[in-house]
RNA sequence: GGGGCGGUGGCGAAAUGGUAGACGCAGCAGACUUAAAAUCUGCCGGACGUCAGUCCGUGUGGGUUCGAAUCCCACCCGCCCUACCA
C-alpha cells in the first residue's frame, strides 16, 4: 500500500497479461447480444499519429463500454496497406514498398497496443497480404460477372510534372494540385476499368435505415446529385440529332443556341469550313488546360461558333451551335441547349457573344415594357410563361411536368434522371496495389484470370522510376502470359485497384482473416453482421463510405450478405489540432506525438485527456498544460483505490451524500457513454472523485459506503482507463477482470435528492434562492417563495399578477 | 457561388426553453520546503458597493415568451466541404 502509481509499469504489465489469458478474444457466443463496433482502419505511414489515438481510444472506451452492457463485442482493427506513398518511399529511399509497408506495420501494431485497446489481434487484416487481395480480386471478377464492371476510355487526373496519373485522393486543395509536386494536374484519356456506382444511385439516396449524421447524408446525397427532368432531341440543319438533358424543359422556347463540350463527337462533323480553324484551336486549347483553369467556376466563359445550326424543335426556330468547355462531356450528354434568359451560366455566355436573348419566364411584377433582362431569372417556383405557343399563360409551377408530357406525346423528348455520381474509376497505373485479374488475348478479349490461379502475385523485382506507365508494364515475366480460354500469348492487365477498393470489405474480412474458401466465413457473417458502430473522420463521407455501400449493395446481388447497408449506426469524430489551433502538419512543426506522451504520462491519461478536452465530435486544440487535470485524476484515483479506508465516526448524513453521489454519477457516465459525450462523463468521474477526497479526509462514511464509492468509481472508469483500473480492482481484491464485470446500475432511490434549490424570480430576474424539501406540490412552492422576505420586498405589497412554477425547480413571479 | 459546422471567462469547455460558466487548465494569495517540483487551502466574467447587494454579460441588431446561450428573422466573423452538373 501507499506505492507510488507508475503507469508504464502498470500498462505493460496489464497489456501482457491480457493478450496471455485471451481476454479480448472475440468469438461467435450465440447466448448474448452480439454488437460489432469498427473504427476506421489506418493507412501504415510509418507512425502513429494523435490523430489515430483520437479516432481509436473512444471507440475504445464506447466498445468496452458495450461489452460491460453484457455485449459479445467484436472490436477488430486492420492496415489499409496499399497506395503510394510506400511507392514514393521506393523512389526516393529506394526501398521495396512491401518492405516498407511491412516494416511500418510491424512499428505500428506496438505502438496500437500501447493504447490499450480491446482489439482482437487474431482478426486482423492487412490489405497488401495475398490471403486478403487474392479476395480483393475475387471481388472484382464477381463485379465483372454481373456486369457491375466495366472498361472505358476516359480522361483522368494526369501530373505532367511526375508524368503518372494520379488517384483523386492525390488531388490536394481548391486550385487541384498534385500532392507531390504541386503542379496542377491536367486531364489525359486512358483506357480504365471502372464499377457501375451508378446503378445503386437511387438506393443509395435512401438513407431509412441506417442511423447516419445528417451532415454525411447531406454530403452524399449532394455527391450523387440526382436531378429530374427530359432528355430532349434536336437536330442539326443537315439532319444530325443532338440529344440534350435539361431539368427545364419548361424554357425550351427560350433556347436560343446549343453549346456542344468541346470533346463532343458531333464538333468534327458538323464544323463548317470557315470555323475549322478556330475550332480546332479551341479543342487542342481546351485539352491543355489544366482542371484548376477548366473548373474553375468564376472564371469568364470562352467558346467558338461551329458555323452550324440546329432546329428548335418546339417552334422551329434556327439556333446556331457553339461549342464551350464549360459544358462537360462527362454530364449528361456532353451538350445543351442554352437558355440564356433563365439561366445564369448561358446569360453570361450570351452576353458576351453578342447571342439572343429570349424572356419566356414571366418574373411577377415585371412588365414586357421594362426592357431587357439585366439577369437570367432561373425561379423554378414563381411567374407565368410567356412566348411559349400554346403554353403561354402557364405558371412556371405547372409548365414542367405538362411540357414534359407534351414532348413525350410529340416524340420529341422523355422525361429523364441525372446524376451527378459518376462511376468509380479503379484503375491505377501504379505498382503497389492489387492487380486487376484480368488478361488481354487477342481472340478472346479481356478474360478473367481463373480463380484458382488467384491471387494475381504482385512481382517484386520491379523498376519503380515513375514514367508514366504502370510499373508492371515494364516486366516482361508478370506482362507475357496466355490466354485462360484458348492458351495463346496473351498480355496481363497491368494496372492495380484503387485501394478504396481494399477498404470497401474489410469489415467483411476481420469476420475470417485467415479463410481461403471465402472472402469471410458465412457463419461468422450470419453472427457479426452488419457493423452496429462505425466511427471515423468526416473526411471519408463521400469516398469510402459511398464506397462501401454500394459494395455491400453488390454483395447482395453476389447472394454473399442479405444486408441492405453494411454500417448501421456511424459517428464522425471532429480532429486534434496542434496547438497553435492550426491543423498538424511537420511543416508546421506543430504534430503532437503520442509515443513521448504516453512514456511521460501513461497510456491512461492521454486516453483520459483526449475523451476530457473536447466533445469528441468536436475535437480542437491540443494544450500540453491540460493533460494535468486528467494526470491528477488518476493520480488521486490511484491515491483513493490503494487507500485502506477507516472512518472516525460515521456520520448517517454524509452517508447518504456519498451514496447518493455514486448512483448520480453512474447514472450520468451510462447516458454519456452512450450519447458519445465523453468529455462530461469524465467530468462526471472528476467530480465523484472530489466528493470521495472529501469523505476520505472526514473519514465519516462507513465502510461499505467507501467501498462502494470506490468500486463505482472503478468501474465506470475502467473503458476510459483500462489499466488502472485493472490494477486497483486487483489490488482491491476483486477478481480478474475489471472489464468482464457488468456495468454497474443506478438505484434511482439512491440517487434521488431530498432536498432542491428553489429558485425564485421575479419577473425572469434570479431573486432569491431557497433550500427546501424535494418532491413539494407547486402550489406548497408557490407558497415558499412568496413568502420570501426578499421577494416581498421586490413586490412592495402589491399582488403579484401571474407566478409560474417549474416543478421541483424554479417559481417565477410576473410583478 | 452553394452546403455544413461553429462563435459562451485569460484558455479548453458545461448548460438545447427555467440558477450561465459544471469539470478542468492557467493565474493570484497562503501553507509545506533551504529551494524548486509535487501536494494542500482559499480566490478566480466585468462594473459599482463597507457589507447586504445591485447593474451588465453567451458575435451584432431585432422578435417570440412569464422566462432565451438555447426558438424565429436579418447581419458580421471563423473553420471545413464542394464547386460551370445544364
Amino acid at each position: 500500500m501507499g506505492k507510488k502509481y507508475n503507469p508504464n509499469e502498470v500498462e505493460a504489465r496489464w497489456q501482457e497479461k491480457w493478450q496471455e489469458t485471451g481476454l479480448y478474444r472475440q468469438q461467435i457466443d450465440k447466448s448474448r447480444p452480439k454488437h460489432y463496433a469498427l473504427t476506421m482502419l489506418p493507412y501504415p505511414s510509418g507512425d502513429l499519429h494523435i490523430g489515430h489515438w483520437y479516432a481509436m481510444t473512444p471507440s475504445d472506451a464506447r466498445a468496452r463500454f458495450m461489452r460491460m452492457k453484457g455485449y459479445n463485442v467484436l472490436f477488430p482493427m486492420g492496415f489499409d496497406a496499399f497506395g503510394l506513398p510506400a511507392e514514393n518511399a521506393a523512389i526516393k529511399r529506394n526501398i521495396h514498398p512491401a518492405k516498407w509497408t511491412f516494416a511500418n506495420i510491424e512499428r505500428m501494431r506496438g505502438q496500437l497496443r500501447s493504447m490499450g485497446a480491446m482489439f482482437d489481434w487474431e482478426r486482423e487484416a492487412v490489405s497488401a497480404d495475398p490471403e486478403y487481395y487474392r479476395w480483393t480480386q475475387w471481388f472484382f471478377k464477381k463485379l465483372m460477372e454481373l456486369n457491375l464492371a466495366y472498361r472505358k476510355m476516359s480522361a483522368v487526373d494526369f501530373c505532367p510534372n511526375c508524368n503518372t496519373t494520379l488517384a483523386r485522393e492525390q488531388v490536394w486543395g481548391d486550385d487541384r494540385h498534385c500532392e507531390r509536386c504541386d503542379t496542377p494536374v491536367i486531364k489525359k484519356d486512358l483506357e480504365q476499368w471502372f464499377f457501375k456506382t451508378t446503378d445503386y444511385a437511387d438506393e443509395l439516396l435512401d438513407f431509412s435505415g441506417i442511423d447516419w449524421p445528417e451532415r454525411v447524408k447531406v454530403m452524399q446525397t449532394n455527391w450523387i446529385g440526382r436531378s429530374t427532368g427530359a432528355d430532349v432531341v434536336f437536330h442539326t440543319e443537315q439532319g444530325d440529332p443532338i440529344e440534350i438533358f435539361t431539368t427545364r424543359p419548361d424554357t425550351l422556347w427560350g433556347a436560343t443556341f446549343m453549346v456542344l463540350a468541346p470533346e463532343h463527337p458531333l464538333v468534327g462533323k458538323i464544323t463548317t469550313d470557315g470555323q475549322l480553324g478556330a475550332v480546332s484551336q479551341y479543342r487542342e486549347n481546351a485539352q491543355k488546360l489544366t482542371d484548376i483553369d477548366r473548373e474553375t467556376a468564376d472564371r469568364e466563359k470562352t467558346g467558338v461558333f461551329t458555323g452550324a445550326y440546329a432546329i428548335n424543335p418546339v417552334n422551329d426556330a434556327r439556333i446556331p451551335i457553339w461549342i464551350a468547355d464549360y459544358v462537360l462531356m462527362s454530364y449528361g450528354s456532353g451538350a445543351i441547349m442554352a437558355v440564356p434568359a433563365h439561366d445564369e451560366r448561358d446569360f453570361e455566355f450570351a452576353k458576351k457573344f453578342g447571342l439572343e436573348i429570349i424572356e419566356v419566364i414571366r418574373m411577377p411584377g415585371r412588365e414586357e415594357s421594362d426592357g431587357p433582362l439585366a439577369e437570367a431569372y432561373v425561379s423554378k417556383y414563381e411567374g407565368q410563361l410567356v412566348n411559349s405557343g400554346e403554353f403561354t399563360g402557364t405558371a412556371v409551377s405547372e409548365a414542367i411536368g405538362q411540357v414534359t408530357a407534351w414532348l413525350e406525346e410529340k416524340g420529341i423528348g422523355k422525361e429523364a434522371v441525372n446524376y451527378r455520381l459518376r462511376d468509380w474509376l479503379i484503375s491505377r497505373q501504379r505498382y503497389w496495389g492489387a492487380p486487376i485479374p484480368v488478361i488481354y488475348c487477342p481472340e478472346h478479349g479481356a478474360v478473367p484470370v481463373p480463380d484458382e490461379d488467384l491471387p494475381v502475385l504482385l512481382p517484386e523485382d520491379v523498376e519503380f522510376m515513375p514514367t508514366g506507365e504502370s510499373p508492371l508494364k515494364m516486366h516482361d515475366g508478370f506482362l507475357h502470359t496466355t490466354c485462360p480460354t484458348c492458351g495463346k500469348p496473351s498480355l496481363r492487365e497491368t494496372d492495380t485497384m484503387d485501394t478504396f477498393m481494399c477498404s470497401s470489405w474489410y469489415q467483411y474480412r476481420y469476420l475470417s482473416p485467415h479463410d481461403s474458401d471465402h472472402p469471410f466465413d458465412p457463419e461468422e457473417g450470419a453472427y457479426w453482421l452488419p457493423v452496429d458502430q462505425y466511427t471515423g473522420g468526416i473526411e471519408h463521407a463521400t469516398m469510402h463510405l459511398i464506397y462501401t455501400r454500394f459494395f455491400t449493395k453488390a454483395m447482395r446481388e453476389m447472394g454473399l450478405v442479405t444486408i441492405d447497408e453494411p454500417m448501421t449506426a456511424l459517428y464522425n469524430q471532429g480532429m486534434v489540432l496542434g496547438e497553435d489551433g492550426e491543423k498538424m502538419s511537420k511543416s508546421r512543426g506543430n504534430v503532437v506525438a503520442p509515443d513521448a506522451l504516453v512514456e511521460k504520462f501513461g497510456a491512461d491519461t492521454v486516453r483520459t485527456y483526449l475523451m476530457f478536452f473536447a466533445k469528441w465530435n468536436q475535437g480542437g486544440p491540443w494544450n500540453y498544460d491540460g493533460i494535468k487535470g486528467p494526470e491528477r485524476l488518476l493520480n488521486d484515483v490511484w491515491e483513493i483505490g490503494t487507500n485502506n479506508y477507516m472512518p472516525n465516526q460515521v456520520d448517517d448524513e454524509a452517508n447518504r451524500a456519498l451514496r447518493r453521489k455514486t448512483h448520480q454519477v453512474i447514472r450520468k457516465v451510462t447516458q454519456d457513454l452512450e450519447g458519445f459525450s465523453f468529455n462530461t462523463a469524465v467530468a462526471a468521474i472528476m467530480e465523484h472523485r472530489n466528493t470521495i477526497l472529501d469523505a476520505k479526509k472526514a473519514k465519516n462514511v462507513s465502510v461499505d459506503a467507501w467501498n462502494e464509492a470506490v468500486d463505482s468509481l472503478l468501474l465506470v472508469l475502467a473503458p476510459i482507463a483500462p489499466h488502472i483500473t485493472e490494477e486497483l480492482w486487483a489490488q482491491r481484491g476483486h477478481g480478474y477482470s475489471i472489464h468482464q464485470q457488468p456495468w454497474p446500475a443506478w438505484d434511482a432511490e439512491a440517487a434521488k435528492e431530498d432536498s432542491i434549490t428553489l429558485v425564485v424570480q421575479i419577473n425572469g430576474k434570479v431573486r432569491d434562492k431557497i433550500e427546501v424539501d424535494a418532491g413539494q406540490a407547486d402550489e406548497a412552492l408557490k407558497e415558499i417563495a412568496l413568502a420570501s422576505e426578499k421577494v416581498q420586498g421586490w413586490l412592495e405589497g402589491k399582488p403579484p399578477r401571474q407566478v409560474i412554477v417549474v416543478k421541483g425547480r424554479l417559481v417565477n413571479i410576473v410583478k
